[in-house]
DNA sequence: CAGATTATTATGTACGCACATAAAAACATT
DNA sequence: AATGTTTTTATGTGCGTACATAATAATCTG
């Protein structure tokens, strides 16, 4: 067993995550450049740095030009995850998914959401509030802010069957975003709309997207007690 | 204003990504094939080829060999969220960090914990309580089970000045992890350790790893109210 | 010896070609 | 028409070369 000879990216990947993971080369050590590890593979440079860039994106791995490539002191676990569309998300854990609206207004948002929004504070927004199910229970409440003013076509929509968590994945386009999960207490409103124990805690995400410096959309989804989000590292 | 020509993939991939968001590739369409994008970027195959995987790793378009490829109807949005260690996370905000230990104790878990981590249930394991803070107020609480066959250089370890946090990533091999996020309520001694309200909805991350088929570690932070995660889109 | 300049070196990436592979489409067969 | 086979096609990937770039090391200069 002298040289195994890796043709693929992906089984020098797995070679270089093993040799991670059993400490052959060990946090913070300086592992041999992509050259002298292509020539020990068998395979090209090119094919070296396709799995070595690939571990670093992990977080396995630092890269710095001529300073080289070193094992993480420590790795950053990036966990990644997949925020879908919540039908879907129903859907995908063999449940049947429901849709219930609850309120739809044009008003004046609260001097908090204006403040994250960016809009003038006397701008009135549209707010949807609803409730998804999953088999016919309670699973997220959703309460939206949209900005009327880069998507005038919500105003045309009352969202009583289609959820605006979708239409606006449809119509509403968007260049940035930012995300952040967090742990809240139900209100009384969030409470009976979710069938919980006011004061439950409930895992919650809250999203604002933006289509280049206007906002477009604002929204807090608070998950039913005992939701947890997993993912593998 | 004909052909501008893009020489990196970065440029390409922005294009692309313009392109989307802009709707001039809607949701669901087929977008021309790499050659032929090749041909009109000016710029050869493969540099087309690693600006649509990345923008594809990012979850806004979907590829099939031969089916093409196409704007993902739903863009799954994939939010990374960077788990650093617990000092680094405090340090990175500006804030003083220390640790304190609570607890260290061998033996045998909760059936729960057993289970989990598929250890023989009457199978005694390390336990570690410990409270991290930031600007010496509370900012974690840290309760982590240790599978001592896994990691017998943990029984000589205090953990009086070390986290075990940082320990086992210094010292522990794994192969696979799970990580789970969810909204707990604060249990009397919870509450007492983060010096808050008995009941308050706090952020919870549980990991556990695995070396092969053996579990290393399952460890539960729980943070102290108001704590969020965030992360762009 | 400090500071500026120049080499050196490892990663980053572009290119063009070749072939592998999956999946759809076309075709043939019963 | 249902089934099986072949062709076609778009993506996936490997290779070798060339050059770009950033960071370090070595050298020169006042």
């Amino acid at each position: 067993m002298n040289s195994p000879v890796f043709r693929n990216w992906q089984s020098v990947q797995d070679e270089v995550l093993r040799r991670i993971r059993t400490r052959v080369w060990k946090p913070g050590d300086l592992i041999p450049n992509e050259a002298d590890l292509a020539e020990e593979f068998g395979c090209a440079r090119s094919t070296v740095n396709r799995a070595l860039r690939a571990v670093a994106e992990a977080g396995l791995l630092d890269r710095k030009r001529k300073a080289g490539t070193r094992v993480a002191a420590q790795p950053v676990a990036k966990a990644t995850l997949s925020i879908a569309v919540i039908r879907r998300e129903v859907e995908e854990r063999c449940r049947k998914y429901s849709y219930q609206r609850i309120t739809r207004a044009e008003c004046v948002p609260p001097l908090d959401v204006s403040a994250a929004m960016r809009t003038p504070a006397a701008t009135t927004l549209l707010y949807v509030r609803a409730l998804h199910l999953a088999d016919d229970t309670p699973y997220a409440l959703e309460s939206r802010w949209i900005n009327t003013d880069v998507v005038p076509g919500a105003l045309q929509e009352p969202f009583q069957d289609i959820s605006a968590n979708e239409w606006l994945l449809q119509h509403a386009p968007y260049t940035d975003g930012e995300i952040s999960f967090s742990a809240v207490a139900a209100s009384t409103g969030d409470a009976q709309a979710l069938g919980c124990a006011e004061g439950s805690a409930l895992f919650a995400i809250d999203r604002l997207t933006w289509d280049a410096d206007r906002s477009v959309t604002k929204v807090r989804l608070l998950f039913a007690p005992g939701h947890q989000m997993r993912t593998v590292l």
